[in-house]
DNA sequence: CTTTTTGTCAGGGTTTACCCTGATAGCTCA
DNA sequence: TGAGCTATCAGGGTAAACCCTGACAAAAAG
């Protein structure tokens, strides 16, 4: 018997899941959590072979959730569910250790061979998925920043938030209490962490790629 | 019995739907759609009642989808699917004839209730999304533009596009043989359109509200 | 206990975005 | 057929973002 705790904060995807898995005697959905932190605190509660992870969840994402896991309960695994395959995405929670990684399009057949595999104590990536990491990976295309690391500073996530939320410059000076050079060290930092040229590119990679809180 | 399409591109999505109807004998899902040019296609095909369309779907988005529906297919009822509850998204649906306006976050019974009402010929909202309709219709909040005309040209997505692919206004105007003038005026006015005050805030809400194809 | 990272700040500069007013031509739909 | 929308362009701005170099202290990591 497989114990699985779902941890996804559309109901409707999770009750999909469910339908999916219903008819499958050896699988059992004990638990459902609709954000990292409630996922947590299931963990302790429950005794949970594999935990589905949605990457985008509000409160405690995907990243920070995985590396929870991995330090608190080791023996848990980990597949993570998203809507995108981003190379970046895909190296960081491979880092924390997710044994499986799968799109939200697969259908039932693949979501049973994505478990069983990962039960077994295999890795599981679905073909697109490797082949988005094997291309993210080659060189050339990942010379010295991008791509890899993308750790954003808590200061960095504050700043770009407000950005995001149309501040200006001067506007986040302000209302951090700090010099408008700061700020706009910060947003240099950022372009280049992110390998991204202006607002723009930042804002919408910080959004596609779930950098946020 | 309720003949359904279902138009979704996430397959995990399409089978939790699949999934919540299965027990139904009253409910037929006789179609799946993985974007609008489909779902009109096997609109054509077969004998549709009740359409649910995801809102953000790639080739023609629900928007432009629920248009063309209401056109062809004035009979056909549709419900549409969102991840979230936009104020702006859930008016122009509703200037498309949409019957019924759901969040992806919602379970089984909701689900079932939602069909049943709007086949019966009532619209059916999700008290969430009622909430946010009448707060973004209050006035003050709603001046004169934003909010509601959330109508893009075809010429100032082609730019938006560019400028989320970090194209400078001068770039832009090279590549589509334009005076940069134009290009201004183009951001100036999807700007004032979607009612945000620079490239941060049209990058967020064009990603966010699914404005693009 | 040293090295690295993070967060802070400055001078001085270029480039890009944003704002205002005003204009013209073509297309579209009532 | 005429009003409205779309797409085009200009002059002449101000505001904001971006770039370069260089610096220092505190905190975290090794």
């Amino acid at each position: 018997m497989i114990n699985i705790l779902i941890a996804e904060d559309h109901q409707m995807m999770v009750d999909g899941i469910k339908a999916m898995l219903a008819n499958e005697p050896a699988i059992r959905v004990v638990a459902e959590a609709s954000n990292g932190i409630e996922a947590l605190s299931l963990l302790e509660k429950n005794d949970i072979d594999i935990v589905l992870l949605d990457i985008n969840m509000p409160v405690l994402d995907g990243v920070e959730t995985s590396k929870k896991i991995k330090a608190l309960y080791p023996m848990v695994k980990v597949i993570a569910l998203s809507m995108y395959d981003e190379g970046a995405l895909i190296y960081s929670m491979l880092k924390n250790g997710v044994k499986g990684y799968i799109l939200k399009n697969i259908g039932k057949e693949r979501l049973l061979e994505a478990i069983q595999t990962v039960y077994d104590g295999e890795n599981y990536f679905s073909d697109h998925v490797k082949d988005t990491l094997m291309t993210s990976m080659q060189p050339g295309k990942t010379k010295s920043s991008s791509e890899f690391m993308v750790k954003l500073t808590r200061r960095e996530k504050e700043i770009i938030n407000l950005i995001i939320d149309e501040y200006t410059t001067a506007e986040i000076a302000e209302k951090l209490f700090i010099s408008e050079k700061t700020v706009e060290t910060h947003r240099k930092h950022v372009l280049q962490k992110l390998n991204v040229r202006n607002t723009a590119g930042l804002v919408r990679t910080v959004i596609q790629k779930g950098l946020l809180d």
